[in-house]
RNA sequence: CGGGACGUGGCGCAGUCUGGUAGCGCACUCGGCUGGGGGCCGAGUGGUCGCCGGUUCAAAUCCGGCCGUCCCGACCA
């Protein structure tokens, strides 16, 4: 329940030990004895597992069902989509030994599944009939990481991978967009967070996939997150692997697909996004806590206060509220306050023996600090109403920052002063080609999140070329 | 992987230079008083100093290696 005082660092002062300090005073995470590893804790998870439900619903609404696949892949699945084992090679983790006997073929703890999945894919697919195939996944993956942060790169994390295969391109690039709107909903309706939609540039993309589609959120700090991608494989993977069907006319011809994922990173997102000096800020959808009540009391009508406290909070749980009643005697209001506040519960139902008497209870938001005095009675409408004004407030104060820290760049100059000292996206055009990309990731360490689905036309800043918009930031 | 800093009870740190057998604040336990923005007093519990090896009568302290953490850079679906 307690935890050390420790006064948590200021966001802008220094939003990395800031960052760090939160996942664990909040109690999100926990470091593992191995590099890049951690447990998520208690409070951290049921945040998890919220999202995951939120994103599952979604999941199953668009008609897609989930499985599971084997944790280890054999080396030579890897190696037979090309471009893929190239881009996963360098941070994969090799199991070489079972039991005693050191194995012929090493295995490689999945980075993602597409290799093995495809690997069942190929049998399981026959006819058009068996089209189109959806199928997630929610399991852990592994990637040898080289510098790692709880939640926002971490070697060892949770995600969903959701594998779909398509009798024609079309049927693919619609399911490939369907999913990217599916995150962006849940990302809006349940996290609060604003996310661009684009497409990511040829040297972002996905191994092995024909085109990526990315969610890209802007942090408190003005730098950008990948949230969620979502990619067009093609017939890549069924090239390589040798997925193939019969379709209408009796001929064989391999089909199109796409994989989409999205991982417990977007929980760092989260912390990013709405955090702020006092510590967390979470949206009322996800929260554990949606409310809790802090009696105030003094030795001689503790009782009375407890009493209340306790029927009040049955009555607040009744009306469909996740609650919480601190009654802890060691505290004192105070420390509770702050404590809750760190925590990022949504409201404070304060309680003491001049609200009793008055027949009301003082509600503080965790959005804006704003008080309000409630009658009793009218504390349950009052509450469920807003939890549902702080989830939009949210979003509309984090969609207001971004709005702040999106900016045009008219010229090469301007475009390095903006990266350099704001941060934020900056909008401008780009030639297409790879070598400006190159130059302006080396010279202000900025990439592309994204090019939008509307581009307009104008002249690349570096090159002077005929170009179209992106959206550039410096990235998580 | 390169440069820098660091690793001492759960957390934050002192002690390391000048070897002599571990200390402070917070947390935790017990008792009492308190209680509308991180209360107070008293009494306690808990570590052998990241790991391995070396030097020495003696190592948290000196030397070597390894592991890990943080910052910067490279890499990163």
């Amino acid at each position: 329940m307690t935890e050390a005082v420790e006064k948590l660092t200021k966001k802008n002062e220094d939003p990395s030990k800031w960052y760090l300090q939160l996942v664990r005073m909040a109690k999100l995470a926990d470091y593992g004895p191995v590099r890049g590893t951690f447990a998520i804790r208690p409070y951290g998870f049921e945040i998890w597992e919220r999202i995951q439900r939120d994103l599952d619903d979604r999941f199953k609404a668009t008609g897609h069902k989930n499985a599971y696949f084997p944790l280890l892949i054999p080396e030579s699945y890897l190696k037979k989509e090309a471009e893929h084992v190239e881009g996963f090679d360098p941070e994969l983790a090799w199991v070489t030994i079972g039991g005693r006997e050191e194995l012929e073929e090493r295995l490689a703890i999945r980075p993602t599944s597409e290799s093995i999945i495809c690997d069942f894919y190929k049998n399981w697919i026959q006819s058009y009939r068996d089209l189109p195939l959806l199928i997630n996944q929610w399991c852990n993956v592994l990637r040898w990481e080289k510098v790692t942060r709880p939640f926002l790169r971490t070697s060892e994390f949770l995600w969903q991978e959701g594998h779909t295969v398509h009798a024609t391109a079309e049927e693919a690039r619609a399911e490939t967009l369907q999913m990217l709107n599916v995150y962006q909903d849940c990302f809006h309706e349940a996290m609060s967070i604003p996310v661009l939609t684009g497409m990511k540039s040829p040297s972002e993309r996905f191994a092995g996939a024909v085109e990526t589609f990315t969610c890209e959120a802007l942090m408190g700090d003005g730098r950008a997150l990948q949230a969620a991608t979502s990619h067009d494989l093609g017939q890549n993977f069924a090239k390589a692997f040798d997925i193939t069907f019969l379709d209408e006319n009796q001929d064989r011809v391999y089909p199109y697909q796409t994989s989409w994922g999205f991982s417990t990173r977007v929980i760092g997102g989260l912390i990013l996004v709405h955090g702020d000096d006092r510590g967390l800020k979470l949206p009322p959808k996800l929260a554990p806590t949606q409310a809790v009540i802090v009696p105030i009391w003094r030795g001689n009508n503790k009782g009375e206060v407890r009493r209340e406290a306790e029927t009040l909070f049955d009555e607040l749980k009744d009306a469909g509220l996740r609650m919480e009643a601190d009654l802890d005697e060691e505290h004192s209001p105070g420390w509770k306050f702050n404590e809750h506040e760190l925590r990022g519960v949504p409201v404070r139902v304060e309680l003491g023996p001049k609200d009793i008497e008055k027949g009301q209870a003082v509600l503080v938001r965790r959005d804006t600090g704003e008080k309000e005095f409630v009658a009793r009675k009218e504390l349950p409408a009052r509450l469920n109403e807003l939890m549902g004004e702080i989830q939009e407030n949210m979003l509309r104060q984090a969609a207001a920052f971004r709005h702040e820290n999106t900016r045009q760049a008219e010229s090469y100059g301007e475009f390095k002063e903006i990266i350099a000292e704001k941060r934020g996206f900056v909008v401008a055009p780009w030639d297409g080609t790879e070598e400006t990309e190159q130059k302006i990731k080396e010279d202000t360490k900025a990439t592309i999140r994204l090019l939008p689905f509307e581009r307009q036309e104008g002249k690349d800043l570096v090159s002077g070329k005929p170009g179209k918009t992106a959206v550039f930031a410096r990235a998580y």
